[in-house]
DNA sequence: CTGTTAGCGCCTTCAA
DNA sequence: TTGAAGGCGCTAACAG
């Protein structure tokens, strides 16, 4: 009703405009770059009567065409349900604005055909730049666009045989700090859970910094053992701690069951075995909570990230009911909505930083920066919630 | 390192290819536009290996400026924070996938000025059509596109003075769905939680059909206590439910403060003060769980959506502890992750569908459909879990 | 079947 | 200070 039913206004061009005002296509031209100080007040004065008349807006494609470049850059998400691309998207999305750039956002949804088709598609509306989170670990993928000369940031995570700018957590830091983190609050047996991890260089980092950590506190427990200091009043919990990794393929519901049914086992061993009069007993919802204290080991769970965390999260809660985290303590990279809710410990990625800084580095390279591949590498905030305090 | 280090090497253009392949440009175009019908074998192959050879990928700028359709469709997300949106967006892509079109996904993340300019630009760049989940309620702000001819597809809410289809959940089914269960699983003091409605249709419906079931339901109830039917076992919370609506403006956390307080306020009162000889006690963590029947009145929360739900969530949990469900009830339209995590009822909404609509819908209109304005209204889904089992 | 000729809307020399 | 002409990469009539 409001709107009027104007038929197909066929969009004025620089053409109409310069009829309109009574001049050529070029002052409209330096009009629309901003050449001011080239042209009479009174020519501009029309002018901007005349795109005011019309309702004129230049049509960017053209522009592009033309100039050869349109201010587009790519950005390749692996998976938009993951709340850590989300906040990175955040980040791009501010930084674009400051920059003068308009992302085209991608999302491959974990697949890595679409992946491909989404760069083969960026790269044929010419952008400037991408920016990938990428899902598929081979650089073939990227072929379509590095090749082409366009410049690329990657966040999170390496492509195998590609150089290019990365900007993501500090992984070995944040591992490390979650893993000394467990083994403070006296945890003794932690399982590192992850998703295959082979091919992803920030979960390979994540595991391998996990696996680290463990080994230097049974040699540094070792070595409390003999020297039998007694002036640290937890120094109780320097026995050997055990450390498992658990990978979870979340792709495959499969697979994801059969690791779980392992770290059921665990639990179970190290939550009722040892309880005498109660071993017989398979799940004791409600009563375990505030006695995890008099469990023969103290178990917690490490998630490499939020998926995996969710993903443990709801088959504990399904197996030992509301009650599980009288069991077992979670600890995740990432931190979900639903982390405070559910009082799970976590380590917090500064991503709206990383996004950020993506932009940053991959408008630098548009600019025609030409130093050496760059990484930068931010760091993790541990957040400490009712999960592991106690 | 398996990166050849070609030095910016400028795309092949069709002229490039036409030498390359000995021939003109407008075999190429045919090429590429699938006309081999009208290619002779030879050429055809001719043109095949040059394009190869060349690692040339046609410009679909140039090609849009041309033919004046880009396959562009802007998609403007209110707040991709709201898992709803993520997933509306699942069905979106898959839909353009299918159509041959490629969103171009603007965040407002919340910001009317945001969205202001994203509409400006999606404009700027002749999208073909734009699929609007609207923040700002004036039409004021479409005017850049609609104004301009460009099909528009409504997400979730309808825009103030303009008429276009709309793709959504029925909200009034919903609610008056997530009402009745309430109803029907005894709860006699309902909150309906929003944020600030009047000017979003959907939470407005929401709400009106929250307050007609409520009052449908006291009538009834009216009645029944006069029939005084004796056959419905669940006959005694027959009696007189109160309905609330309570606003919570997220963008605003002293307002979302006062309110909560005042919920609180309901829920000690609801909660605590009719119980002899426990009135002073302000929380008993623990005990009220499996007790909730002994309450003077079953109280429940109904959260018109995913965010307030979770804000809701946040602040019981942080006020009555982790055991805040033992005294009231939560229900919420939206199904987001960490519902199932933490056994709250929700309505889930169709929303890969509608987002498949949505799009179908828009590709309709581009294809010069002219009908007028379709709404499309997808049924939500009840899952019941723990939080209204008793 | 194939190539030639015009532009699409805009920017950019180059003159005036 | 202004404008005309040419071209960005591609498509769409027209001729051959």
């Amino acid at each position: 009703m409001s709107t009027t039913p104007q038929t197909a206004p066929r969009r004025a061009t620089i053409t109409d405009v310069a009829r309109e005002a009574g001049t050529g296509k070029t002052s409209i031209s330096r009009y629309l770059n901003g050449e001011m100080s080239v042209l009479s007040p009174e020519l501009r004065a029309r002018i901007e009567a005349a795109i005011a008349r019309l309702d004129y807006q230049p049509n960017q494609m053209a522009r592009g065409l033309k100039r050869g470049r349109n201010r587009l850059i790519g950005m390749l998400l692996a998976d938009l349900t993951n709340p850590y691309t989300v906040e990175v998207l955040q980040g791009v999305e501010a930084a674009c604005h400051a920059l003068g750039l308009m992302p085209l956002i991608c999302h491959a949804a974990n697949e890595v055909e679409m992946e491909r088709r989404y760069l083969q598609l960026l790269t044929t509306y010419r952008v400037e730049g991408v920016i990938v989170n990428a899902l598929g670990v081979r650089d073939e993928t990227l072929r379509p666009v590095v090749g082409s000369g366009i410049p690329a940031v990657l966040v999170d995570r390496l492509v195998d045989g590609l150089v290019a700018d990365m900007v993501g957590l500090d992984n070995r830091a944040a591992a490390e700090l979650g893993t000394r983190h467990l083994l403070e609050r006296g945890f003794d047996e932690i399982w590192f859970a992850v998703q295959p991890f082979e091919q992803v260089s920030s979960r390979q980092l994540r595991e391998a910094a996990f696996r680290e950590a463990m080994r230097a506190h049974g040699e540094q427990a070792g070595q409390a053992g003999q020297v039998a200091r007694g002036e640290q009043g937890d120094n109780n919990d320097k026995r050997r701690a055990r450390g498992h990794t658990l990978v979870l393929n979340l792709a495959d519901t499969a697979e994801v069951e059969r690791s779980l049914a392992e770290l059921d086992r665990a639990i179970d061993a190290a939550t009722n075995a040892g309880q005498s009069g109660r071993a017989g007993k398979r799940a004791d919802p409600g009563g375990a909570a505030t006695a995890a204290g008099q469990f023969p080991r103290r178990i917690a769970l490490f998630a490499a990230n939020a998926p995996v965390a969710l993903c443990l999260a709801l088959h504990l809660k399904a197996r030992y009911g509301a009650d599980w985290q009288g069991r077992v303590a979670l600890l995740s990279i990432d931190d979900p909505d639903w982390a405070e809710l559910t009082g799970v410990t976590t380590i917090r990625q500064p991503t709206y930083e990383i996004g950020y800084r993506a932009v940053e580095f991959l408008h630098e390279r548009i600019e025609g920066v030409q130093t050496a591949a760059r990484d930068c590498l931010l760091p993790g905030e541990l957040i400490v919630r009712a999960s592991t305090s106690r």
